[in-house]
DNA sequence: CTCCAAAATTGACCATGGTCATTTTATATG
DNA sequence: CATATAAAATGACCATGGTCAATTTTGGAG
């Protein structure tokens, strides 16, 4: 029963790419369903056949990103300070920080989907925190905590970081310096 | 120039008063605007003319709520423990939870929306570090930080709690348990 | 009381995400 | 090759948030 799949695997790609050229053009924000199925050469419906809805193509396209940040830092040597951790985060801030648009998505399914089923940026959270682990397990930091909950308490500083960045309110301090108040802190508590 | 505000304070109000009318039934994520002028017996154009947007509206509500429970945190006294400090918060929190809708809504605009005005909840949360800083200023926790950076932890430690909650891969663990972990590594640390 | 300008309201209309019964296409089988 | 059948694609249609030119209401000035 099993049957064509190259078809099914070519119409994916194009939507993706299409997808992928449209934000090259006009943002994450800019993007139209109408126009992705315009430019892939196929019906408003084959888009759903693909993709629950549009949050999940975009889940797909915003977690690939994320993903390739996390390759890098994976390869990154144990940072020996505040300044090494941050150098290597703020590449994915930067990403995670490039349209409000961006930010709001990662928000929405950071903390996974309502839905049962756990989707790419959730799952992008959950490598974030191995990769962490492994990197913080052996660095100068407080010995008090493991470094899983170090690690979850970076997750939670940036997003706070990123947010209040966004915010009308408090945005006369730049997002590294306040991350860097917050991860000193978190890190290296002197009480 | 200054002509009826009656008028509009009334339509205002009966606009208010349908929309938490269909909370209490259908809850937050229930709500459309078409049955909210319905039952206020108004034109489409009128809810618009007296909110920006649904998520405004939505903001004023959400927002009160919320400043009920700082209300009742306000008169508290200098919680004593963490336990105490739980159980501060916890009611906040639950709410913020009623709902996944509830609490995109409120993530959506804790970091304050992206237009220049600040909302309801942006302002909610400014209170909320007013009050956590008045409160945590002579709390038996660490004093090599300040009372209002405690008070963004808390924040951020508290999302990061209600994210995780929302989410498959991680609700294992009750919220509470979680946050009582984070708030014990935050507020006191031992290295 | 009449008339005017500003404020408030109206509702037809639009944009866009999403649905689904119907049609097309590919492939396995006789 | 013909046929059956399941996968894939289609596009008219729907739901809902949001817009705006036209209309009605209001309160004050003369």
């Amino acid at each position: 029963m099993t049957k064509q799949q190259s078809r099914t695997l070519q119409t994916r790609a194009r939507l993706l790419d299409a997808a992928q050229e449209i934000i090259g053009e006009l943002g994450y924000e800019g993007l139209r369903t109408q126009e992705v199925v315009k430019r892939a050469g196929v019906a408003k419906g084959t888009f759903f056949a693909h993709f629950p809805d549009k949050d999940a193509l975009m889940e797909i396209l915003i977690a690939a990103e994320m993903d390739a940040f996390l390759d890098q830092a994976e390869t990154a040597p144990t940072p020996d300070s505040i300044e090494a951790l941050m150098a290597m985060i703020m590449p994915l801030i930067d990403f995670m920080r490039c349209e409000r648009y961006v930010f709001d998505v990662i928000l929405r399914h950071s903390g996974a989907a309502a839905k049962d089923n756990i989707g790419p940026i959730a799952l992008t959270f959950a490598r974030q925190d191995e990769v962490f682990t492994k990197l913080l397990e052996n660095a100068p930091f407080r010995k008090d905590i493991s470094a899983g909950l170090m690690g979850e308490g970076i997750q939670a500083f940036a997003i706070q970081a990123l947010a209040l960045d966004f915010c009308t309110i408090n945005n006369e301090m730049p997002l590294e310096e306040r991350l860097s108040i917050y991860l000193d802190a978190w890190l290296l508590p002197e009480g």
